[in-house]
DNA sequence: GACCAGGCACATC
DNA sequence: GATGTGCATGGT
């Protein structure tokens, strides 16, 4: 099918329009992990606040945030919105990490990838897409995540149904494209990209490099 | 003031 | 399995 040609053709399409994203945007694989929970149905801005907050504080590192008590860790993340429910979720993957793996992310990311997966599925608050980013942009492991702008784009072009399920669109990605890290990290970058400047209202419209009225 | 943002869990049918 | 709802801040 042509999926392959398609698929790989938006993702060149998207890099020769913005080029390299340089994602993710964090200095550690923790501070990655603690940045998926706090993005979820969040705008980076408003992220951004709540870990500078943290680095402020010096919060960011498992030690500390095994210590604080989740009203303060609430007040602290607080910019990024549903913030008690974060504190909690943070909460949970810092139990995880302590009960485990001694507070330490190096060992888990030892192990092979759907076991990784699955750990991480089991911890509240840790759903599909926070999970995958995790596994590819902490860890690094070839797992392509399946973000709304992805469903968008994707369902616009008619490959699948908006709603089809998370394993659909993503089974659609590791399917057609080769396993590889590098790719699928600049790949959803770009379509984080190309949601915020096009995807808001009218997505693909006029001037977006995937634009359905331009081929 | 309305609308949106790099989801998830939970209730209900 | 599908659908609806609560969670909350800050930018446009």
């Amino acid at each position: 099918m042509s999926c392959k040609a398609s698929l790989i053709n938006f993702f060149h399409k998207l890099y020769s329009f913005y080029g390299e994203q340089k994602w993710w945007p964090a200095d550690t694989p923790f501070e990655v992990a603690i940045g998926a929970i706090l993005t979820q149905n969040t705008n980076w801005s408003n992220v951004k606040k709540a870990i500078d907050n943290l680095k402020r504080e010096e919060l960011l590192n498992p030690q500390s945030l095994k210590h604080i008590s989740i009203e303060r860790l609430s007040e602290v993340i607080k910019p990024s919105g549903y913030y008690r429910i974060k504190a909690k979720r943070i909460k949970a993957f810092i139990d995880f990490l302590f009960d485990y793996y001694y507070g330490n992310l190096k060992i888990i990311k030892e192990q092979e990838t759907n076991n990784i997966r699955s750990q991480l599925l089991s911890i509240h608050g840790i759903g599909q897409e926070t999970a995958d980013s995790i596994l590819l942009y902490a860890f690094e492991k070839p797992v392509f995540v399946v973000d709304s702008y992805t469903k968008r784009v994707i369902s616009r072009h008619k490959i699948l149904n908006y709603n089809s399920s998370y394993k659909e669109f993503q089974d659609l990605f590791h399917n057609e494209l080769k396993q590889d890290v590098q790719l699928y990290n600049e790949y959803h970058a770009l379509f984080v990209r190309v949601g915020k400047d096009y995807c808001k209202t009218k997505p693909l419209c006029d001037g977006c490099p995937l634009s359905l009225d331009r081929k």
